[in-house]
DNA sequence: AGTTGATTGAAACAGCCGTTTGAAACGCGT
DNA sequence: ACGCGTTTCAAACGGCTGTTTCAATCAACT
């Protein structure tokens, strides 16, 4: 015969909503986004992500069709709300063209490495990036160029016109480098790095002055960087 | 139970090498780098490394106990092959830094890009960098480690004592930053650069003068990186 | 109330996974 | 020839995978 507990949670369900009371959609698209996140595309199961959004497995075959067409889904989901949450920054006109850089650096390193979202969005393109499958196409165009095209604009700014654009997206990558390396690799730069300098020298807004300091330095914008005097 | 080494090593190291006929043990090595190279440790299947290899599925038990203890030895065999393969340069004393220091880039990146050499190696030791396992450690120790240490006396030779260690890490990991994101996110990057640039101005020699070229100037030992008169 | 269509549930499906088995085949000193 | 330890083989073992089934349940409308 039925079981009466799930009745009853579906009463609680229909008026309040206290709880967990998104979408059934939404909820799995959360739990898949973890999960996937967590463990890789293989190595997630849907039986777990159903259990950890609180549904039956034959509801992820009900809204979104097979594992794939779900994993695609809360990729889209995930940088969208990324793309939502933390946003471009808007300078006033007048912001020099050192300052959006710093600036657009230090975003682009809290957004990486940063705890103030929950880390799980970020890891999730991260994958998407080391290996793309079909949902990567839409990640770049929707996420990564617009963010790149904005440093390559503050290059020039920067440059004057002095340099052409493949040179000012070589620079970029540069840029975008010094900072993924941190994303993608950080677990071998802390074995590299003492951990007190890694507390010290290699946190956010340190490596934001860094790298911003070392393009900086790099195009001649800036004293190069060995700031102290020499002992030739 | 107890794994077992090949009882016939003695003659394994023949001059003669045979493209196939090497010990199981080694063959299975092999195949079993190609394919956790290819597609992770997840999605890799013994019964798929024994197919190539050539040998019964109870041989990887055999010789290595289970998958992860084969793992773990396809990816020391893999590091310890490519530190055979591909040494450091050995400069001799006279060598300029500057030179030095773009011959260690060029070396770095024709061991993450060249062609020649087969990619699954450093396909393999790149997963173990992004997502560490137990045998990370080992590759960190004997393979990244020393090869940044000779970056760091680099740096620090052409710094000329001007700069205290913890920076020149931090510049050290600036230019394995920029590098490293042309293996780990070389798909992204090939969207966001037009394809004929890519081939032009993205190649190993010319990412390697470019790298160069760029840490170069932040240090004030070369031109700022806009080369052309201004226009403005 | 009764009907309809959307959603959920427990159970089962076929298939692949890593691993184990026990016996056959081998090499080799005697 | 024999015996013996090493290596290979086909086959099977649970167990877990993604997916499907179909009846039960729900919300909404007539």
């Amino acid at each position: 015969m039925s079981t009466v507990r799930s009745q009853s949670d579906r009463q609680s369900n229909c008026q309040s909503g206290p709880r967990v009371a998104e979408d059934p959609r939404e909820r799995i698209l959360l739990a898949a986004g973890q999960e996937f996140a967590e463990h890789g595309y293989e190595a997630a199961t849907v039986r777990d992500i159903c259990l950890e959004a609180g549904v039956n497995v034959a509801a992820v075959n009900y809204y979104f069709g097979d594992k794939r067409r779900l994993y695609i889904e809360s990729v889209k989901h995930a940088h969208e709300a990324r793309a939502r949450q933390v946003p471009l920054p808007a300078w006033p006109p007048s912001t020099p063209a050192a300052e959006r850089l710093h600036d657009f650096v230090a975003n682009m390193l809290e957004r990486m490495l940063g705890f103030g979202q929950p880390p799980w969005q970020v890891r999730l393109m991260m994958r998407e990036v080391l290996q793309p499958t079909d949902a990567c196409r839409e990640l770049v165009e929707d996420y990564i160029r617009p963010h790149f095209a904005v440093l390559v604009a503050i290059l020039d700014e920067l440059a004057e016109g002095a340099i052409a654009d493949p040179e000012l997206r070589r620079i970029g990558l540069s840029i975008i480098g010094q900072c993924f390396l941190y994303r993608a690799a950080g677990d071998v730069v802390a074995m590299l790095v003492p951990s007190e300098e890694l507390a010290a020298l290699h946190s956010p807004p340190q490596l934001a002055a860094h790298v911003t300091r070392f393009a900086l330095a790099a195009l001649g914008l800036g004293p190069p960087l060995p700031l102290k005097e020499r002992r030739r």
